[in-house]
DNA sequence: TTGCTCCTCACGTCACGTGAGGTGGC
DNA sequence: TTGCTCCTCACGTCACGTGAGGTGGC
């Protein structure tokens, strides 16, 4: 044993791991002490030091012990492999996460508004979005993201209150059985279209969402919406769309 | 039992949860079937979808399934606090994210610069990123990415260039038992200050990094610093910015 | 002698995953 | 009759955490 070896409780203060993890990757066969005390202490050498350095570097990168085992050994590890992926996900995780912090923003916005008795509604909230993750790629998620951000607070507040007059006007046309493509609903579904302007949906966007709701109808409870009225409100504007005159 | 019911089956797709999740709520009494047939299948009503809702929603906000149960009974639950708290930590997590991919990505660009050979530089690069971690305080490293951020390639490769010639310098200075207050240690002192420019280091930063590499010495490997060298040029800047004239 | 560090089992954790063996529904 | 969905155990996973009971070192 050498003066600058390290015990295990030496070795994990300094390198901010636990003993317990010490021992655990001992019996995983990744990290032994290359010595022992008469009593049985472990004592770890520099070598041993940077062993627990690359151990802990492949967790980092996402690997799992029982894939790193193999790796020590390895003379050229293929690190900047491992590394591009690790930076890949890292990335996508980066995205998913700012999208999910936005949201739950959003939600404690309308919790503070609203008050704690008008609860259901923001847990509908937070379900549509984790139906949102489910149905979109991340990329349209966080597209939706970005175009909701720039909107602004009083252009959101607009759009609110344009929807209570929208919504029930379109409501009650469903009602009379008017046609989603006649006059009236195309005047109410230019307004609309002129409301949501720049916000991101190509067609296989609406179509997707529409399934969502089709599949998770409890979804648009709070929003004024019925999956009747999302649907032909849907054939208007598009109808609006094919025929802009 | 109505036709608009879940089986746990269906319930578990259009909400995108496992079956064995739903299982599992249930043995943990958060989430009964309010219905069953009579072959014993789960029927899931309408006000059960909401609680499975409000199960997942909770745990978004970082809750443990244990702490849920009672939360699924009060009438007013704390919902601002609960999202107030997990958004301060999810941002928080965002930034550290953000830290660890910004590292990520530097050890990448070293790994592809020096090819798969040279690999132990890089273990030690991530070793060191563990270790500000844990010394210094996630705001201090956010301001030290962001630092390193704003430099550009080019100033980075023409600091890695003078330091080429100012780590030997100082070192042979040492090694011939100069006074680190003197002034050819102050002459080497001032490049070394002008150079790191704009970088953040106050006093306390300065003290944690001399910490730092105190406890864990082997970090020093591969940057051309020793645990010596590194003192003696700090005590050179100390000096140097003391007696700026 | 006392407190601290170390040792080796060995069960516990957390939120499910994964069969195992069997029964109902279309 | 066949395939699909459902049922209830019950052990497994992953990276350790947490005592339990005992021994060395200063």
């Amino acid at each position: 044993m050498k003066d600058e070896d390290y015990t295990v409780g030496e070795l994990a203060r300094r390198s901010g791991v636990t003993v317990r993890a010490l021992h655990h990757y001992e019996k995983l066969g990744l990290l032994r002490a290359s010595g022992r005390s008469d009593a049985g202490y472990r004592h770890y050498a520099a070598a041993d030091v940077q062993t627990l350095h690359r151990i802990l570097a492949y967790q980092q990168m996402g690997l799992a012990l029982k894939d790193i085992g193999p790796l020590l050994g390895a003379d050229a590890p293929p690190l900047a492999e491992l590394l591009a992926r690790q930076i890949e996900q890292s990335e996508a995780e980066l995205r998913r996460q700012q999208n999910l912090v936005a949201m739950l923003k959003r939600v404690h916005e309308r919790a503070i508004a609203v008050g704690p008795e008008l609860s259901d509604h923001l847990f509908t909230l937070m379900a549509a979005r984790r139906s949102y993750e489910r149905w979109f790629s991340e990329e349209e998620i966080t597209r939706m993201r970005l175009a909701q951000e720039s909107l602004g607070a009083e252009r959101v507040a607009r759009i609110r209150a344009e929807y209570d007059h929208l919504l029930p006007a379109m409501h009650e046309l469903m009602e009379r059985g008017a046609d989603p493509a006649g006059p009236q609903a195309r005047a109410l579904a230019l307004r609309f279209i002129e409301l949501t302007r720049g916000m991101p949906d190509d067609d296989a966007m609406r179509r997707k969402g529409l399934a969502m709701f089709a599949a998770q109808p409890e979804l648009l409870k709070g929003t004024g919406f019925t999956l009747a009225l999302l649907k032909f409100m849907d054939r208007a504007v598009q109808a609006a769309k094919e025929n802009p005159a």
